[in-house]
DNA sequence: ACATAATCGAGACGGTACGTCCCGTCTTGTT
DNA sequence: AACAAGACGGGACGTACCGTCTCGATTATGT
């Protein structure tokens, strides 16, 4: 491939470049779709093309398939980093839990993890870039205000910091996910986890 | 329409009846494709009639429609009841937390599961039918053990049993889920999990 | 391939019948495109099968290119064929050039002969059907036609018929296609050349 | 539009002049293309610029159509004007006839004349510029022919020489373009032709 | 034994989306 | 201003399945 020297000195392939405002509009149309709660398998490049009024060979020119495309859209989300630290530990983590549960009651967002829980299986990719987009900043924070804690004298000093964020984040996960849909999720589930946990399930030995 | 009177006394329809032995193979092939991995969204009635060597109409006659299909599918699956029950509440939870675990590194349990934790959201039907024959018998198992607990002394009084049994539950799975791929998850997690919800994370106050 | 034994011991392929209602207005469908003055790689898969009302699927079904469906759509014209006979040579020889030149002024025949004269070099096949349902019945009747003047005693004995035949029906031809746009063909052109070819080009010699 | 200013005096608009070597190639890589059987709806603009080396707007910058561009190509072309005069009318028509088979032999004339049978009804710009030309050289040589054999008294004085021109012409392609491809043509049609012609398809009366 | 009738397999039906190819237009930096 | 390169929106290609439909053949009963 021919390449033209810019004034910059960076070398710029040859011909008319690509355009950014396409790219923008097919990702947009991309993460619209799946908020509109179509999965990757529903997914379909024509639709795709269709609201970003866009050719496909535009789509396909950038995307070699639609794993690709819906990586590099994911990843155009911003982590919306989820904390407001300084507070006490309880505090902290009882925020950490309510972002995650409002999160998943919101239209776009609950699209997204859908996506980020179903399709990650048959989409190994995808799993990799969600978990380095979503998961793991969340991680990192979590186990930030932990480690305070035991620097604090707030935790416990040998306290297994993987484990008791896991603990966490997978308790709200999962009474979000499979709790009775007949009844309402407490509204102070995430008090009750972050207190449980604190405490431990061993009553105070005298 | 006309019926037939058979010696059971049990009315039915007139006509050919319909193959159970259609029916077994039509199931059995559906299960099969999940196994391979197969999501609910790419499974095709047109595979599966293959696989089980019937005509579509074969499956049409019988479910209006593939997540049907699937939820048949999975209920005809035995829930492989998880726990031994009977040792101090520690070995117990570390037991279950153990056959999760394992579960989750068997080709047929992983894909089932996959199912369950994926196309949940898309096929809302199934979901409910997952919660009933998977999420459903392990929560009672746990609760069962924990109350057990509550019982004989050894978990604190005021324990919030589910709040516990989400803290468990999910620990277990994220860490299966989401823990780096490049790091192996540690022999001993159960152990480990269970451990730390005993103590809880805060310090023992002299 | 599976069969299924009619009543009249014909083996009949398994599964449901292709439609013939599907078949004709298929071949119906392209003789009107075609008839639209749309020429046979202007022609698409794609345009047929709307107008006939069918998936695309129906038609390559039955034909696995273009070339071979216009050639069946064309085999399914009826020659009209072109000639009241009975007069004297010359008398007939005139109503055949005619029946040429009204051909040429009418819609569909003369799309269907632009077929002929065109698409018929890149698509041999196509040429091949061509002389069979168009030229050959018209070559025919004219070859009938001379032989019986010959018979008669108003033709030479010794007239070379293929080369008389070619004659005419290239002069006509050749009239309607290349004679100057300006210029109106003269309405008594086919007498002029029945006659011209009759007397010869040579004066006769006392 | 700013103009320069030549020594010659001519106007001459400002900005890099046309590339005449451009120009060249693209009307030989055209011909090039239609002579290897590429027919004009086939013909495609990249095809062009890819095998002239050279930009699709090099060439859409002085053609706003494909048949605009074929006209040119054509007409490109020398008349390789046909006739030998100057024996008698006989010899000159059998050499016009000749001549005319001859190139119906060779490919890029053959495929120059498909062009002109084939995609003129669909082009008529095209066919207006192929009967300039092809057409209108060879009719006026023939003509000529013609009206010298009246004028010496070969030919009868009343005879219609537009139409002679026609049977003359219109036969000998008529049986190029349409007779029985299993037989070979016969290597002294064009004899046969200007025979049966000259004398007539009547007996000579006593 | 035979008519009735629902089911069976096979496969054609009208569709939708696929990923590719090429169209004619447009937008770059260079000549 | 013209050039080559190549991206753009668009349209048709031929394929693969979709879920529905229509066949003849099969398999039960009820008379």
């Amino acid at each position: 491939m021919k390449t033209q020297q810019t004034a910059e000195g960076v070398a710029r392939p040859a011909g008319r470049p690509r355009s950014e405002k396409a790219e923008k509009a097919i990702v947009e149309a991309t993460l619209d779709l799946l908020g509109d709660g179509i999965g990757v398998s529903e997914l379909s490049i024509e639709a795709i093309a269709a609201r970003a009024g866009v050719g496909k060979t535009t789509i396909y020119r950038r995307w070699t398939n639609k794993e690709d495309l819906v990586v590099d859209a994911l990843a155009s989300l911003k982590p919306p980093i989820p904390l407001s630290r300084g507070g006490s530990v309880r505090d902290d983590l009882v925020t950490y839990l309510r972002v995650i549960r409002e999160e998943s009651r919101h239209q776009r967002t609950r699209c997204i993890m859908n996506i980020a829980m179903t399709d990650t299986e048959r989409h190994p990719r995808l799993a990799e870039r969600f978990r380095e987009i979503a998961i793991k900043p969340r991680r990192e924070v979590v186990l930030a205000v932990l480690r305070r804690g035991i620097d604090s004298g707030e935790l416990r000093a040998d306290l297994d910091v993987e484990v008791a964020m896991g603990m966490l984040s997978g308790a709200i996960i999962w009474h979000v996910k499979w709790s009775d849909p007949d009844e309402e999720i407490s509204e102070d589930l995430p008090e009750r986890i972050v207190d449980e946990a604190l405490k431990g399930f061993r009553p105070r030995e005298a």
